[in-house]
DNA sequence: AGTGAAAGTGATATACG
DNA sequence: CGTATATCACTTTCACT
C-alpha cells in the first residue's frame, strides 16, 4: 500500500496528537471526516499505522535514572535472554543489534541502587555495559516522507 | 502530583491505546466519562502525560534499514551537533549519555547507502560507530508503577 | 472528586456522485 | 475515493452531592 500526500498529512497530524479527532483533521487538510476515518482504518490494516501511545513521564512515576545497557551475551543465553527481557518493567525499548555486542537496552530506574539489581538480575545473561542517559535529546521524533 | 491507582489504570489503557475514549475508559475502570476526561486532564497539567503519539512503520514508510548510531564528538563540536541532531529526518531518537561516547542515536534509513551518506554528515562532528538494528525485540513498553 | 442530565460535537453506516 | 445525511455515541459543562 502506498502512502499518498493525503495520509501523509494525516499521518503527521497523529503522530503529532494520536487523540485528535477526524473531524479536526479533517478541516486540517480539506475532507469530511468520514473520509478520514477511511483513510486512518486503511492505514491500521496495512499495518502503516502499528498502533497509538501515551507518553508517560518516566520521572513523574518515580523512575529518576535512564540509561542505555548493552549486553554481550553469553554462549547460548541470547535466546533466553530475548524471552526474558519482555518480563523486565524495567526496559522501555530493546534491539537486537549486529557487532560482538548482542543487545541495547534503554532501562528507567528508581535510583542507583534499583540500576545495581537491576545490573546483577542481567550478569547471568552476559557481560554488560552501562550508559547513564543525561538527556533525551530527540524524543521519538516523527517519521517523515522519503526524499 | 500523586498517580493513584485510578490514574495507573486510566494510563494503562491510553498506553496500550491513545485513542481510547474517556467513555470507554470508563466503563473498564468503573466511573463515569467526565470523570475520567478530568483525571486525563489534570495529568496532562502534571505533565504526566506528555503527549499522544502514532506507531508508523518505518518499513512501510520506505526505511528499510534501523541503526543505533555513537558518536563521540570532538572537542567543541558536541553544542553544535546537539542543535544540528534536531533537523536529521533520519533521528528518531537521540540520547545525551555518559562515559567516552556522548551521544547514542536511534536512525531510520532507506538503504545501506543512505546510511554512508548520513554517516558522512556526521564525521565532522566526531568520531562513529554503527549498530544495525536486527529486531526490536520491546517496542515502547509501558511504564508500570514502581513496586 | 465523582455523578447525572442537557447540549454540542464527533463517529459510523448508508446512499449517492 | 470522496460527499451528504441520518443515527448513535462521545465529550463537555454544570448543578448537585
Amino acid at each position: 500500500m502506498n502512502i499518498d500526500n493525503l495520509n501523509w498529512k494525516i499521518l503527521k497530524c497523529l503522530q503529532q496528537n494520536a487523540r485528535m479527532s477526524s473531524a479536526a483533521i479533517g478541516r486540517q487538510i480539506g475532507i469530511t471526516s468520514p473520509a478520514v476515518s477511511e483513510r486512518i482504518k486503511k492505514m491500521e490494516d496495512a499495518e502503516i499505522i502499528q498502533g497509538y501511545t501515551t507518553f508517560v513521564s518516566p520521572f513523574e512515576a518515580g523512575y529518576q535514572l535512564k540509561a542505555l545497557i548493552t549486553l554481550r551475551a553469553f554462549m547460548g543465553m541470547l535466546k533466553p535472554f530475548l524471552e526474558k527481557v519482555k518480563t523486565y518493567d524495567e526496559v522501555v525499548n530493546c534491539y537486537r543489534i549486529t557487532g560482538n555486542e548482542n543487545i541495547v537496552m534503554e532501562v528507567v530506574l528508581k535510583n542507583q541502587k534499583h540500576l545495581e539489581s537491576f545490573i546483577d538480575q542481567l550478569i547471568s545473561y552476559g557481560e554488560t555495559k552501562t550508559q547513564i542517559v543525561l538527556s533525551h535529546v530527540v524524543k521519538h521524533s516523527e517519521i517523515k516522507p522519503l526524499k
